[in-house]
DNA sequence: AAGCCTTGCAACCGCCGTTCA
DNA sequence: ATGAACGGCGGTTGCAAGGCT
């Protein structure tokens, strides 16, 4: 042949790097309008100068109405171990087991914390056994053999057959499982048969798609809060997503102006967030609401902030990249 | 206060499995 | 039966922010 595999996209003519407010807003519209059903193309189709696995890739992580966002609690870090343990680094099935988490999220939390806690863990265990003779059992640690970098080999053995044991018995029989199968401390509620993954939210459903477009708009950075009841307006939605793709230059080229935002400051609304954040959140919210029209009248949270909505550039709009995280460092 | 180091995370890359023509 | 196209996954990287000296 010689031909090779094609490339997914041209490198050339692709934007690359951090999303900025416009791009998140053009693909969320995007989706809630029509769905995904092909993401090589959808870049195209709604504008976007981003190859397809990077639409993909931002919707799944970021965008996507039901991701929940957040320090992960020591349940579900030790959920994530025991099923590592299991699964090895299966990150997309562990992330099946915890709704609303991603697989790139588990596998960061993975990397950054539960690893080295492990590894820490488990060279002290290991100091002890030194002094011991050597023990055949080799099932002690998931890091028993892992020593290289490659931790796919490493994992890759061992886990086999019995991460398809457990894929089977946990991903079919969910809400049904025997509760010694099910890692201790999630409960029903923390792992449900609500798997979500990109094929699953509710593009495809009109219905669904209006609540998780209403989810977006007003939990855009707090998911968990129900600050979507706010602007769970038929009217607003239709209105919201009506914006045209082609049309409206000046408004995403506005919103492109703001930089990039992340809806990572949804971190920590477990309700302790600072309230700078929450000013920062609604004025932000009410600017677009504004842009677009799509002012409550019967001022809700949003509106509670304080009337003034300041222009580009006013805004700093900088602010929304990682500024406000609640910082567990 | 400034510079360096470490940490955390979003995003990219490339491979693999599945689907479809 | 075959190969291209595509989606998905896991590994890795780059960068920004925080911590430390």
């Amino acid at each position: 042949m010689g031909k090779g595999r094609a490339p997914c996209c041209d490198k050339e003519k692709v934007k690359r790097g951090p999303w900025s407010p416009s791009e998140d807003l053009r693909l969320i519209s995007f989706i809630q309008k029509h769905g995904h059903q092909n993401w090589r193309a959808l870049p195209k189709q709604a504008g976007l100068l981003r190859c397809g696995k990077s639409c993909r890739l931002r919707w799944i992580n970021y965008l996507r109405p039901d991701v929940k966002r957040g320090n992960f609690t020591k349940e579900e870090e030790d959920a994530i171990i025991r099923l590592h343990e299991t699964l090895g680094n299966k990150w997309s099935t562990i992330a099946a087991h915890f709704p609303g988490r991603t697989d790139n999220e588990i596998k960061n939390v993975w990397n950054t914390h539960l690893k080295k806690r492990l590894v820490s863990k488990n060279e002290n265990t290991q100091k002890k056994d030194e002094s011991k003779e050597f023990s055949t059992s080799s099932s002690s640690s998931c890091f028993s053999s892992s020593s290289g970098k490659n931790s796919r080999e490493a994992f890759a053995m061992p886990v086999s057959d019995n991460a398809q044991d457990f894929k089977t018995d946990h991903l079919s029989n969910h809400g049904s499982s025997s509760p010694s199968e099910e890692p201790e401390g999630l409960s029903s509620s923390s792992i449900s048969s609500n798997i979500t993954n990109s094929s699953q939210v509710g593009v495809s459903n009109p219905e669904g798609q209006v609540g998780s477009l209403c989810n977006f708009i007003g939990g855009y950075y707090d998911v968990n809060n129900n600050a979507s009841e706010e602007v769970n307006k038929p009217g607003i939605l239709d209105t919201a997503f009506d914006i045209s793709f082609e049309s409206d230059l000046e408004f995403w080229n506005m919103l492109d102006s703001f930089g990039p935002f992340q809806s990572d400051e949804i971190q920590s609304h477990d309700g302790t967030q600072s309230s700078n954040f929450e000013v920062e959140n609604n004025k932000w919210l009410m600017y677009l609401e504004h842009e677009l029209g799509l002012e409550s009248k019967d001022g809700g949270e949003a509106n509670s902030v304080g009337p003034e909505i300041k222009p580009e550039g006013e805004m700093e709009m900088g602010h929304y990249h990682n500024t406000v995280q609640p910082s567990t460092k």
